[in-house]
RNA sequence: GGGCGUUUAGCUCAGCUGGUUCAGAGCAUCUGCCUUACAAGCAGAGGGUCGGCGGUUCGAAUCCGUCAACGCCCACCA
């Protein structure tokens, strides 16, 4: 018939057009005089690995912004990768390690060395997965967290912040990792349920031989106990006022204290204090003017401080402790017991508290712009049930600390003193000027300068991302900015609301006094099929690129686009793919079919007529529906409907009621009208299913070259014909009512049927009636034929004579089954319109609508029983 | 311990300010078809007392209360 294979093998295409897209530079913007719509990615880390967590979100942002494209917007979607500070330096130093290096042997530059090169050899390759899955980023735009714009843009913020006074250096309590060796934000602990101990242990009185019982979870930090706090209300401890109480095994003597921390039901009511390792004890600690022993080293061993399991592990320790503690007769006893326990979100290794030295950035003025733009709906939220989420962390939020003992990532330019101080500034000869006018020593060089050893976290970087990305810190007046600037949407999981989303709202003010994006759609948590998050751990997460292998780019992401309702997590199955997969054949083998007619000059028969009107309407309402969802962020209803409109609308209805007879030419008006909706439909579907649209646009009329699908307007439309949507949908009720009685009669579909129509009915669509239920004859205001099998549509009862006998007792079983449906209907309408109150109260058109109901009730009834009675005669 | 969300067909979900869009969609299932675009398909069919209980109302999947299950976020009870 034609040179197309009855199968779509997107292998042949995908490539092929990217590679067209790219060569043609379609996915490229520059400022103009259309409105802009802009995406910023959510960068990936730089040396990560495609999953499907990047899929579902980068499906989404291709669709949003191909289809802003398509509206006749300036579309442009900024790619780029974050270095990921303290993941690559992971990476890296396991790298190393395997190769028998460690990291402390390195210098700072030798470090770095490694990490870029590593950066290099594995940087880009999650872009390139992208581009399979057909992401239109402007690829010449190609940023990077560390790459020099960027970098100057932290740096100087850095400084900007410093001497606006927002940023601080001092000790305080932080997270402290002790498998990656640095400090952490609160936002980088992660707090998990542990089946636990509670030890009791035994504290002698000073002098007496009395003891009292502390409890706790760490019998370890005894080590750094400095006191013991109990409730000053609490009676059972009044006798403990002002004496000392002996550490166990250590035999340090601490003060006992009273404060009203202490809660009196829980445990024992006696609160062992150790304030270099509980942020709680630190707070008592500083209150009390108590000494801090800081038992720890920074990897979780013991320190010297410690004086006893000096070198072990804490936890090896809080066995050994146990153990020793038992054998002194210092334990009370002990009890199973839950609490929180605080991971790094990196290394999965407990957080440890630790006193130390760091930076930190002031939260709460500059927080404040950043509240109301989201309470306001200046940046919308979709869902909008994360602004709880939003403003609970925003009206509890704590100081930032944005320093990590790091090496990989943007160095804290700030500069050390011989004789203390230091001086912040954008480069060394800065800071050097800088530091002669604060210490009047003109003779100071470079080398006395010592710059901190630390550098940023990550998410100092990446919170100034729609802004660095144009430039816009070193240059905010440049035309980039002011064009792009705010961006449009920003498409990201809720998981990193705070770690990003949140702080580019704060950057977004700060800096440029408007926020960096108009909405915010949280996409949902992969899952799998039976609810477990995707991850690399569990090992249930597919490879993205076999899928697009095994299923094709476009069916990938319909895939992922079907599992994915707004704002919910999404529950991954080859199924969806499948679906998607399967959905391209059928707009492959419509294609196919439609290019297959040879046309002639005929006239268009009445039925063709009747449906290129009628589809131009359906065509109209699905635009309209489109538009609206998309507005709304429902792309999987988006998608939903335009797959309905594709299937079953276009390829089972409309393309049935304009086919020609086998072999013979279609008319040009229906031809042509046909190719036009075609078109629209391939418009209506490339931002979901790029590859495919585009080979079939191409295919579909001469294209010139660098001209494309993505470039191609969707059409507008702003009203649908209702009268032929409601008189069609009558029609097809028609004709799948004699496609039942085929059904149940075992008639063929080819066997032309006689059709007669009890009373009044339109007769606008019978040409296409006739043609799909392949009648012979319609017969208007027929006799009842009691050789015949019926079925209802509305009020109105239609027959079909039946060559063969039919059975009398299967027709007239159904048509008992039916009356008695339709007496219960007519009760329940009775009852409701007998009902004073009901008609007195409901609004007029409601009261209305029940009468008709009634009315239609009883034609149906009196139908069927005439029916009953031609049957019995 | 606080807060938020979810609960509708076997599965995944729609059902906006209570009433003919009120019980829906897709997938899956069942039956019959290799019908000259497509078996990754076509035609037809079945399937839910809208989590439980109580209330408001002429009328509740929809509003209110309460309970339950699940999920998420936050919080310094050792």
């Amino acid at each position: 018939m034609n040179e197309l294979a009855t199968k779509y093998n997107p292998a042949e295409v995908e490539d092929k057009w990217y590679d067209y897209w790219m060569k043609n530079d379609l996915f490229k913007s520059v400022p103009d005089n259309r409105e802009p719509y802009t995406i910023v990615i959510p960068p990936p880390n730089v040396t990560g690995v495609l999953h499907m967590g990047h899929m579902l979100n980068n499906t989404i942002q291709d669709i949003l912004i191909r289809r802003a494209r398509m509206e006749g917007k300036n579309a442009l979607w900024v790619p780029g990768t974050d270095h990921a500070s303290i993941a690559t330096e992971a990476k890296v130093v396991a790298k190393l390690a395997s190769e028998g290096i460690k990291k402390t042997d390195l210098t700072r530059e030798e470090f770095l060395k490694h990490a870029w090169a590593w950066t290099e050899k594995h940087g880009g390759i999650i872009l390139e997965q992208l581009k399979k899955l057909g992401a239109s980023c402007d690829w010449s735009r190609t940023a990077f967290t560390m790459d020099d714009l960027r970098s100057q843009s932290v740096i100087k913020v850095f400084v900007d912040l410093f001497n606006k006074g927002l940023i601080y250096r001092g000790v305080r309590m932080v997270n402290w990792d002790p498998a990656a060796l640095t400090a952490l934000s609160d936002e980088e602990v992660i707090y998990q349920e542990e089946h636990s101990k509670l030890y009791y242990l035994r504290y002698y009185v000073e002098n007496e031989d009395k003891y009292i019982v502390v409890a706790t979870t760490r019998p370890e930090t005894i080590l750094g106990d400095t006191a013991v706090c109990v409730n000053p209300n609490d009676e059972r401890y009044q006798w403990l006022k002002g004496k000392k109480v002996i550490v166990p095994l250590v035999g340090r003597e601490v003060p006992i204290i009273m404060d009203e921390y202490v809660e009196m039901d829980f445990g024992t009511g006696c609160l062992k204090v150790t304030p270099a390792h509980d942020v709680n004890d630190y707070m008592l600690g500083e209150k009390y003017n108590l000494p801090t022993i800081d038992i720890f080293n920074d990897n979780g061993t013991i320190s010297e401080a410690g004086g006893m399991y000096v070198g072990k592990d804490r936890f090896d320790v809080r066995k050994e402790i146990v153990v020793d503690l038992e054998a002194a007769g210092l334990v009370e006893k002990i009890e199973d017991y839950n609490n929180k326990v605080g991971y790094s979100e990196r290394t999965k290794v407990v957080i440890e508290p630790k006193l130390s030295m760091q930076w930190f950035l002031k939260m709460d003025k500059i927080t404040i712009p950043a509240l109301d733009a989201v309470m306001d709906d200046n940046i919308k939220f979709y869902p909008p049930k994360f602004k709880n989420t939003y403003r609970h962390w925003m009206t509890n939020i704590k100081d930032w600390c944005i320093s990590r003992q790091l090496w990989w990532g943007h160095r804290i330019p700030a500069y050390f003193l011989p004789e203390g101080g230091y001086v912040v500034a954008e480069s060394a000869e800065e800071a050097l000027k800088l530091a002669i006018e604060k210490t009047g020593n003109a003779n100071l060089t470079l080398a006395d300068l010592r710059q901190d050893e630390d550098c940023l976290d990550t998410w100092f970087s990446s919170w100034l991302w729609p802004i660095s990305l144009f430039n816009g810190i070193l240059d905010p007046d440049n035309e980039e900015i002011k064009y792009y600037y705010p961006t449009s949407d920003l498409v990201t999981g809720p998981d990193i609301i705070f770690f990003w989303v949140a702080r580019m709202i704060i950057a977004g003010y700060e800096y440029l006094n408007e926020k960096p994006f108009k909405s915010v759609y949280f996409t949902g948590i992969v899952r799998d099929k039976i609810g477990r998050k995707m991850s690399k751990s569990l090992g249930n997460s597919p490879d993205p690129l076999d899928l697009i292998a095994t299923f094709g780019a476009d069916g990938v992401r319909m895939g992922m686009m079907l599992a994915a309702p707004a704002g919910n997590d999404i529950l991954y199955d080859d199924k969806l793919c499948e679906q998607g997969r399967n959905f391209c054949n059928k707009i492959w083998n419509a294609f196919r079919l439609v290019k297959g007619w040879e046309t002639a000059d005929i006239e268009q028969p009445e039925s063709a007529a009747r449906a290129t009107q009628w589809f131009k309407a359906k065509l109209d309402e699905t635009l309209i529906e489109v538009k609206d969802l998309f507005s709304k962020f429902r792309l999987s209803e988006a998608l939903m409907a335009v797959y309905r409109l594709f299937w079953d609308e276009f390829s089972s209805w409309y393309l049935e009621m304009i086919k020609p007879a086998y072999g013979q030419p279609i008319d040009k008006k229906t031809y042509d009208t046909t190719l036009e909706y075609f078109d629209s439909l391939l418009r209506l579907l490339h931002p979901f299913m790029p590859f495919i649209t585009e080979e079939l646009w191409q295919h579909l009329a001469e294209r010139k070259e660098g001209e494309s699908i993505m470039n191609a307007l969707i059409p507008d439309a702003n009203e649908a014909n209702a009268d032929i949507l409601a008189s069609m949908e009558v029609a097809k009720e028609v004709v799948v009512g004699v496609r039942g009685v085929r059904a149940a009669k075992n008639i063929a579909p080819k066997e032309p049927l006689q059709l007669n129509v009890i009373g009044q009915f339109d007769g606008r669509e019978f040409s296409v009636i006739s043609k799909l239920a392949n009648l012979s004859d319609i017969a208007v205001d027929a006799e009842k034929d009691a050789a015949a099998s019926s079925f209802m549509v509305g009020t109105v009862e239609f027959n079909v004579p039946l060559a063969s006998s039919i059975d009398v007792e299967a027709e007239l079983e159904k048509l008992a089954k039916d009356l008695a449906y339709y007496e219960g209907f007519k009760q329940s309408v009775l009852k409701k319109l007998s009902n004073e109150r009901f008609v007195n109260n409901a609004p007029e058109a409601v009261v209305e609508g029940e009468r008709k109901k009634l009315a239609d009730a009883e034609t149906k009834i009196k139908n069927i029983q005439e029916s009953i009675e031609a049957l019995k005669k």
